[in-house]
DNA sequence: ATGTAATATAATACAAGTATAATATTCCAC
DNA sequence: GTGGAATATTATACTTGTATTATATTACAT
């Protein structure tokens, strides 16, 4: 997965290892997260394969860096992930986390449902303020026709956190009312 | 995570790695999938973490199993984990394919987000029907104190599955309002 | 009797994500 | 001038999930 989302920052445009981290960091954490090394890695698979080349570029006062770019065989990959890939995706740890929950108390899994829902609040308030959209939108002045394509992750987590918000009062309600 | 669920299965009670093979296959892959050399992996990994032992059991007929149990250290760790995990988290691959869509044109996209909202329907209807639910609540006669667990699995496939169907039909609408 | 399906376990290689630390440069504050 | 923060890359080890294949036993249908 992180070698098709580095191969499609870099379709926008040429950069470093270090700013595609933070890319990652400061803009795509809500959906995906990387650590440095695993991308580092990749970069050396991708221009392995041929997908992607680098030139190094004297650092004007800073360390050196390379300087990343898309081949045509790595925008053709890019293009081949988009089509054939379908996304749908079922695979949750937190339905792992709650089917196994009968062996804790009532009370202690009303907490656990609480919590969740707290942190959907706290990343669903996180997701909307800070410089992570604004530096997404302000590349979109330059990419207009691609910020709606931006725009609908950003609405994916806006209805995927008030359906979690419901599903977490939905549980708690069956375990009220399945103790009275 | 697989190794805990393998551990919350053989809790509820003791079975070989090809019964457990069996329940992932049958009752829980719509949460979780797991290859049977995965399964067998863990299995030994846990046995080498004092979590589980085994007991050989001349199959009358079949092939000789093992029989798999939860120590007292394997309860142990598989409380531990329900209490130190939250749970919360908001990877997915479909945003990151969604993020990078801009690649191609209008109509592609329209269509592949028809094609994620008729899995998400094939889904939410294979859900409800079969073997795989009574299956599971036919276990949960023994333990019905379980069940509402389950049950929360469900009705989260079942919110789940409409919110995307959802986001499909915003995603369509942007694209058709952009190409205006 | 032959082959196929189901039962049952195991080995191997690979891909992808996590965790931690090492190394080097330069700027800036104290 | 010293230390810390930011920039920049790399290495190593580990965990987890995927993919494929091999092996062996028995039941059952043709």
């Amino acid at each position: 997965m992180l070698k098709h989302g580095i191969l499609g920052l870099l379709n926008y445009s040429s950069m470093s290892g270090y700013q595609i981290m933070e890319v990652f960091r400061d803009s795509l954490d809500y959906f995906w997260t990387a650590q440095t090394s695993q991308i580092y890695r990749e970069l050396q698979n991708l221009e392995k394969n041929g997908f992607v080349t680098h030139t190094v570029v004297k650092g004007g006062g800073r360390p050196d860096s390379k300087l990343f770019s898309v081949t045509d065989e790595g925008k053709k990959e890019l293009i081949r992930w988009l089509c054939e890939e379908n996304g749908f995706d079922t695979r949750s740890r937190l339905m792992m986390l709650t089917f196994f929950r009968g062996e804790l108390t009532t009370e202690e899994n009303i907490r656990f449902f609480e919590a969740v829902k707290q942190s959907a609040e706290d990343f669903s308030e996180g997701m909307g303020k800070p410089k992570k959209m604004t530096e997404l939108y302000s590349k979109a002045i330059n990419m207009p026709e691609k910020a709606v394509y931006w725009k609908m992750t950003v609405e994916y987590g806006r209805l995927y956190t008030k359906m979690l918000c419901e599903w977490c009062d939905l549980c708690t309600k069956m375990l009220k009312e399945n103790s009275k």
